[in-house]
RNA sequence: ACCGAAGUGGCGGAACUGGUAGACGCGCUGGACUCAAAAUCCAGUGAACCUAAAAUUCGUGAGGGUUCGAGUCCCUCCUUCGGUACCA
């Protein structure tokens, strides 16, 4: 009997929704469990079949959780505030919401198509008013909030207001930006405006003068991702760093908590120590140094104080304050050229090309605080004014990237630090005895490093302190498609947040979007709206990608209601995600981003765990083929368009031609797995590129064959090499699909995509079906009892899955399913016992196939509904041993003896057998190691 | 450059805490069925040596080390992928 998937799909799809099998309830006598996926941004090019990698596994898990008695959330949604649909209607003149709507719509019917078990009722959007209200609101508490270092916890502004009141800015314990300092007198004489500024150097939403990628020709800010090598992507135009003032948000205040807590988290260790090294928390010194013939000091920061008697100059980020001020007239071109430079340079370029550092000399010196000679003050692009003070001391002794600037300008070197102890040790290791420094003289690094501190502090030239290298996050866009501000400006550029009552802000609608003539926001042209209170301007920034992504896990708890953002009871119900998947591309951005709003939301006590994600795992990449032939480049207009195959273009210089893509369903596969085009690939290819009248394809052999120039890569749309998961599904049933994309390997790694081995699971999906049908096409079950043998072909597939499920090893569950039915069919198992606990199992994985063959042996309901099948170990049991004897670490033997023989007479057996004989015969036997129930060695 | 991960047959991968390397599947080869093909079923399939069988040797990115024993642990290196704060 055939299993027609289409047929059956539809039907059991149908019979899902009428019957609300995957609705979700907040049932108080179940357990619950919370399965969480990232949630997929809406891109044109749709759902490609790298996403469901993921959504499957989450999917086998919510399934195989509700068969076990779980209530289960397993929701979806989508991330629809972005990038590309904004440039999309920049191109197109079609509106983000309306491209982007169109997008979800696709994206939900590819979804469907794979028989995911989602309540749609709960879907969220993050781009719709009744959602993104709530990002505004989160986003008010931050402004309205502060960070009290004492109760470490958030608390309002207010609390602030009136202990500055009373007693100033003095031991508020408050965690601040900028430092201030003044009284209570002071305080209350201050003129509102002051007031606010003071204020924003503790609120936690807060502005601060940031750097945006300005691209003068383009007349607009553009994303990193849009910036090469200092030019636009699109049109090579210069870009320059350009100061603009922003919003941002104060997650260094939570750098601590974000780094302890991660100890209570179920995360792989990788994960965790990416989390960890993004926080940074060094401790090390801040330090005064004078400058030379200036009333003014350079504060410097090092987590090194006990090289500082090695510091022998001092480097500034160019974009240094002081750097104006100390420059002298003789070096003052070559700084402001050099300034111009860095300005044109990337944060990841000025640190990468650590081989040619560049840097100039301001002229100045300072004084070197224990020593008191003068050392010069150079300025680099290696140091970032974002990182610590912008300043640094540097000890070419003892650090590489000052060692190798030293090197190269010619400045002293001071080795401070005898290592001749350590000779496998790196100049930057923490190991060694002090030399050259004075009272430091004689003691290990450790020692020196208190002593310094003491000494610092004594003499009063700087302050021991921890360093965070996470930096305050960015939250303002110059963009139309994102979150507005609930803010307004006051005629003096204070700016005031609405209230609870005035959200959601709406995006208006323009027509046209297009950015501010200084770079703003295009919703500077929506004019009405920006002056629609009187005496007010609203903010024109938008918030950024990640600020609906930060807490739409909670919006699934109770996506509807309009009164909370979730209420009370439904986030007692659900509390924090028990399993979160997905990509490594998010270790640290979202996920810190997700855990300081988590984190800040249950200071105000509306979530009630400390952690939003208790365990979390990343799948891998599905990965695409890139194709390409190579177009030479023309010198006239008058040239021919010329396309060579990758063997053609061997004989050539590369640099004549550019290599473009192919899209994936033109291309052929020979013998060899090699990509070429056929005569009907190069026309399809042709036609694609848009027929030109002259043009020519070379190829090198003489068959019609051109040979592609293949890769493996991201799978995209500018690639053309999106594979789209309905056509598989169409063709080979959802089942299928979903049972091949987890066989593909292990969720954590990155594969390849590649259908060539999907027919080896339709055959088992087959194979299986066949089971219930006799020689006449009939449905086909006994009731007669099974065999141990069956049974213990059944239970070892249901522990072994069991296990694998828990330990998310999808693949290795599939083998498993495809030994059990070999074995089934070997035996013409026909047995009720035995088929249906295994259709259970199964149900997971394959939702249709195993609805179906429930109904047809006579069950009512959904087999979803149904109890989980659990493994007897009674059936497990072997009374026999097979050990590999091995001599010297070599296997050379297999033995198959009882489990009960005992230790002693296993060794003297074991050298009585003739296949160990020849190998032991006439040498001393020095030790046999026997490892019960796992193998034998004989060492000689 | 820095942080993190991965590298095993022709291919995707398996191998639990250091204990039989290559499970399962694809592909390939041979056979059965068929007028033939497709589908299905059966058998074989890491490499070398050998007419064949048996045996042996070599084999988990490269080089070194620890161990009775290393794909697994340690050191050095190479390659690929993800992230590096405005792609999502």
């Amino acid at each position: 009997m055939e299993f027609k998937h289409q047929e059956v799909e539809s039907k059991w799809k149908n019979f899902w929704t009428e019957n609300e099998i995957y609705k979700v309830k907040e049932d108080p006598d179940k357990p619950k469990y919370y399965v969480l996926d990232m949630f997929p941004y809406p891109s044109g090019a749709g759902l490609h079949v790298g996403h469901p990698l993921g959504y499957i596994a989450s999917d086998i898990i919510a399934r195989t959780k509700n068969m076990k008695g779980f209530s289960v959330l397993h929701p979806m949604g989508f991330d629809a505030f972005g990038l590309p649909a904004e440039q999309y209607a920049i191109q197109t003149g079609q509106h983000p919401s309306i491209s982007t709507h169109a997008n979800i719509e696709t994206y939900k019917s590819q979804l469907d198509n794979i028989g995911f078990n989602y309540d749609w009722s709960r879907e969220v959007r993050t781009c719709t008013p009744d959602y993104y209200r709530w990002t505004q609101w989160i986003f008010l508490k931050l402004f309205e909030h502060y960070y009290c270092l004492q109760s470490e916890k958030a608390k309002p502004i207010t609390d602030l207001v009136s202990l500055f009141e009373k007693q100033g800015s003095q031991n508020t314990g408050a965690f601040c930006g900028e430092k201030y300092i003044f009284s209570a007198s002071d305080w209350i004489k201050f003129s509102d405006k002051e007031k606010q500024e003071i204020l924003m150097s503790y609120r936690l939403a807060f502005r601060k003068k940031g750097f945006v990628n300005w691209c003068e020709a383009l007349g607009t800010v553009l994303a990193n991702d849009e910036v090469k090598d200092g030019f636009s992507e699109r049109g090579g135009h210069p870009v320059e760093k350009k100061p603009m003032m922003q919003w941002a948000l104060r997650i260094t205040a939570y750098a601590e908590r974000l780094l302890d807590s991660l100890n209570d988290l179920e995360w792989s260790d990788s994960l965790k120590i990416m989390q960890q090294n993004w926080i940074g928390k060094s401790k090390g010194a801040h330090v005064e140094f004078k400058i030379e013939n200036a009333d003014e000091n350079i504060e410097i920061y090092t987590t090194r104080p006990d090289t500082i008697f090695g510091a022998t100059f001092i480097v500034l980020a160019p974009e240094h304050p002081l750097v104006d001020k100390i420059v002298t007239i003789d070096q003052s071109n070559l700084v402001s050229d050099y300034i111009l430079y860095t300005k044109k340079r990337t944060e990841r370029e000025r640190q990468s090309e650590a081989k040619q550092v560049t840097g100039v000399f301001t002229g100045s010196y300072a004084v070197h605080p224990f020593t008191h000679k003068k050392i010069p003050i150079w300025i680099a692009e290696y140091v970032l004014i974002d990182y610590g003070t912008g300043a640094i001391m540097a000890v070419p002794s003892n650090d590489q990237r000052d060692k190798v600037f030293a090197e190269k300008f010619e400045l002293a070197i001071i080795p401070v630090i005898d290592q001749s102890q350590f000779p496998h040790s790196s100049i930057e290791e923490k190991v060694g005895t002090m030399i050259n420094s004075e009272f430091l003289n004689g003691l290990e690094v450790a020692q020196a490093i208190e002593k310094i501190l003491g000494e610092i502090e004594k003499q009063k030239l700087g302050k021991a302190e921890v360093q965070f290298k996470m930096r305050d996050a960015n939250f303002s866009r110059q963009r139309y498609w994102g979150e507005p501000f609930p803010i307004i400006y006051s005629s003096d550029d204070i700016p005031v947040s609405l209230t609870e009552k005035d959200l959601p802000v709406l995006t208006p609608w323009i027509d046209i979007i297009q950015a501010g003539s200084q770079g703003q926001s295009p919703l500077i042209h929506a004019t009405e709206w920006v002056h629609e209170i009187a005496d007010f301007t609203r903010e024109t920034d938008t918030m950024p990608g990640y600020a609906g992504s930060s807490w739409y896990f909670l919006r699934y708890m109770d996506p509807k209601n309009e009164h909370v953002f979730a209420s009370e009871e439904k986030l007692n119900y659900w509390k924090e995600v028990d399993l979160y998947i997905g990509g490594t591309e998010h270790a640290v951005g979202h996920l810190m981003y997700s855990r300081f709003w988590h984190k800040f939301l249950f200071d105000l006590g509306y979530v009630h765990t400390q952690e939003p994600f208790k365990k979390l795992v990343n799948q891998g990449m599905i990965q695409g083929e890139i194709n390409r032939l190579f177009l030479r480049k023309k010198q006239t207009e008058f040239d021919s368009t010329e396309y060579a195959d990758a063997n053609y273009v061997k004989d050539f210089n590369i640099e004549e031609f550019v290599p473009v893509e192919v899209p994936l369903k033109f291309v052929k596969k020979d013998v060899n797995g090699k990509s070429f085009l056929d005569k009907a690939g190069i026309d399809e290819f042709l036609a694609f590129r848009g027929n030109d009248l002259r043009v020519l394809v070379h190829k090198k052999e003489a068959e019609e064959k051109w040979m592609l120039d293949s890769e493996i890569g991201k799978m995209s749309k500018r690639y053309h090499n999106v594979v789209n998961p309905d056509e598989v599904v169409a063709e080979y049933g959802a089942d299928c699909f979903r049972m091949y994309e987890m066989f593909l390997g292990p969720l954590e790694q990155s594969k390849p995509w590649d259908t060539k081995g999907i027919s080896g699971v339709a055959g088992f999906l087959r194979r299986y079906f066949s089971l219930f049908w006799n020689a006449n096409d009939e449905f086909y079950l006994t009731d007669e009892e099974p065999s141990r043998e069956e049974l213990k072909v059944l239970h070892t597939c249901i522990k072994k899955v069991n296990q694998d499920t828990e330990s998310l090893s999808f693949n290795t569950s599939v083998s498993a399913f495809m030994i059990c039915v070999n074995s089934l069919k070997s035996m013409a198992c026909t047995k009720r016992q035995i088929l249906i606990p295994l259709t259970q199992l199964l149900a997971p994985f394959a939702p249709f196939i195993t609805e179906e063959v429930w109904h047809l042996a006579g069950n009512s309901g959904s087999i979803q509904h149904s109890k989980y099948p659990e493994a007897n170990e009674d059936f497990l049991v072997e009374d026999s041993v097979n050990y590999p004897v091995s001599v010297n670490g070599k296997k050379r033997y297999e033995w198959k003896v009882s489990k009960a023989k005992p230790k002693s007479e296993l060794e003297s057996e074991v050298l009585e057998l003739d296949e160990i004989k020849k190998w032991i015969d006439g040498v001393q036997i020095k030790k046999i190691i026997i490892v019960p129930e796992r193998m034998i060695n004989i060492v000689l």
